[in-house]
DNA sequence: GTGCAACACTATAACGATTTCGTGTTAATA
DNA sequence: TATTAACACGAAATCGTTATAGTGTTGCAC
């Protein structure tokens, strides 16, 4: 049998990848006719077409997809980075990220800052010589402190960059962020509508762009129904420090808080223990609204109110935003900011309207 | 200035992307010229190598990633391919294969399954051809069920393949795992030492690698402690149903079981927090124990005792055993399954040991 | 028998980089 | 003056693919 003799030959004269090369080599044609009549062109016979494929389908040909991309200056890969991981918040966009993605037939490469501006830019020139064709960051939190974004603008002229939740008004380009002020405004206006006088916020160091925005939206509320705004209720939570003493401290005040809103999950969940702790009664006697409706909201005791921040929908957002800049030719410098809405979920850490 | 000079026609001449053969052809030399110059070679006089630099330097010279890897015939790029993202676990493993990467320069291109035979497939099958220089699997649930691992067998013989977590005895290849029996005996040894007389398992149905044998380590403790097996106290949920009604009905038995082990957090703390609903004491009334350590066991009320898997260790594991692999000329048919132990963190939805 | 399509291929350049092997110039040496 | 070594650089192959342009054979009409 020929066929049989020809796959006996393969074997011994292939390594392990096969290449259109080596097809073209062991058929005894041109890479050019196997590359045409793998793509069924009409300029080859209808004969060879058929040898062709059933020989490369025989070992598995797969394209090389370094070539192909090195040919059509194309990578079909986006890279994104994130400050972390290990974070339920960042793991829904990046669901929402790949799933936009893969519908337009991109891949998504994952890379982590760890927070770290160092390790921002070294991701960065990693992923900036050809590998992926656009770029999707939330900004480190050490890059926002450093307030250094010259390896953004040196990217930008390469390659379309999207931002998204981390963002800064310095870096001139499409962004995606959730609606940080309003959320802050309809959490905090929901503890004051259920009869909270006292409201308190847990929150990040100014530089962190949504901590402050969060907290810009409780400052409103404040105002906007008439409450003083005591200093001692706006903790700015140092990570470097122990969380749990800072928080302690809010909850311990002679004038303590009724009600209090934390700009994530943890923080939330923290406060939460501790005022369990110290054997308050929740709600009654104080009231707890977080950020991010993730497992910890779900399954605390009880469960937490939060708002929920559709990350999987951040995700979506960010990744068209990005493919749209990548495939249209001409340069647009008219650059969007999407603001994704929040919800308010309302669980058991809160009272009702009355 | 004749560097100002330069700058200018640059700036026409050139798009975007600067190549080595566009420094080449500013410069008036050849691109093996310059090739040399920036890998300072010894054939180049300092004088060039120095103009060469300075040149590529001004204009942000990357070599361009996709060329190198083509010719190097290497990508250093690992492909993981994980079921799910939104998920606390493979959250920690992630970080820990990224990190054991970079630290040997290689990337991470992560891909999710979504637990689906076809999604997983087709991951595999876009990385293949030339993308990836490994890949890092945790097999999808469906793969599982069906029990077809051929793009597997395919796969590994162009490039390693390292399973963790969710792995199959049919696949032979490098696997690490964690020490899911151990982790089924040790919890439910415990609850038997604090006085558990009815202890029941909430596991996955058999299909699933590691339910299975966290199953198995619980069937052995109570061997091992003389008690009588209770089929009604194995639970095996059917994803597809709901949940919290299938946990329901082993509460609700009327021979109530006091203690009750998870085989991961969701099911642990769904439990609990039916549990409390009926007013039942934790853990006076009936204890748990959950599997992964994540955020859900730490802020749940009261805090859960489970087993800590260190996926962080898994994925620098995983990544060593795979960039071995790699970088090891002669083939190797001889195959390492690594476990990684399991740690009992002892909080307060159990009793203590009198 | 000449001209001309049509057909079925092949050759070659290109993508961006590296590397091996040449090659021309200069200067030192016999 | 002829030989040769050192120096500084260039040409070309290579990685795997595709697109453009070219080539040789056949068959048909005139």
């Amino acid at each position: 049998m020929k066929f049989f003799y020809i796959c006996k030959i393969q074997y011994k004269i292939m390594g392990t990848k096969i290449t259109l090369k080596k097809i073209a080599k062991e058929l005894g044609v041109s890479t050019s006719t196997v590359s045409k009549a793998l793509s069924d062109s009409y300029e080859i016979s209808q004969d060879t077409r058929d040898k062709v494929k059933a020989f490369a389908k025989m070992y598995h040909y797969k394209p090389n997809s370094l070539a192909l991309r090195l040919r059509n200056q194309r990578s079909m890969v986006i890279g994104v980075i994130i400050p972390e991981i290990v974070h339920h918040f960042f793991s829904t966009v990046i669901s929402g990220i790949e799933h936009g993605a893969n519908e337009r037939g991109y891949n998504v490469m994952v890379c982590f800052s760890n927070d770290s501006y160092q390790k921002e830019v070294l991701n960065i020139e990693m992923l900036a010589g050809g590998s992926v064709d656009g770029f999707l960051v939330s900004i480190a939190n050490e890059t926002q402190e450093l307030a250094d974004f010259r390896h953004f603008e040196d990217l930008k002229e390469e390659v379309p960059l999207v931002l998204f939740d981390r963002v800064h008004p310095n870096i001139n380009c499409d962004k995606v962020i959730v609606d940080d002020f309003g959320g802050g405004f309809i959490a905090t206006e929901y503890l004051i509508k259920t009869g909270c006088k006292k409201v308190a916020i847990i929150t990040t160091p100014d530089h962190i762009s949504v901590g402050l925005k969060r907290k810009k939206g409780y400052l409103k509320a404040l105002e906007d129904y008439g409450m003083t705004i005591n200093p001692d209720y706006i903790i700015k939570i140092d990570v470097k420090k122990d969380i749990t003493a800072q928080i302690q401290k809010l909850i311990n005040l002679p004038n303590r808080p009724d009600g209090i809103f934390a700009v994530n999950e943890i923080y939330a969940a923290t406060a939460m223990k501790i005022a369990q702790d110290k054997g308050l009664e929740i709600p009654e006697e104080i009231s707890f609204i977080g950020f991010t409706d993730g497992y910890i909201s779900q399954f605390s005791n009880p469960s937490m109110s939060t708002l929920a921040q559709h990350g999987h929908e951040m995700g979506e957002k960010a990744i068209a935003l990005l493919i749209n800049r990548i495939e249209s030719k001409e340069q647009d410098f008219s650059f969007k900011t999407e603001i994704i809405n929040v919800d308010l979920k309302i669980r058991n850490s809160t009272k009702k309207i009355t």
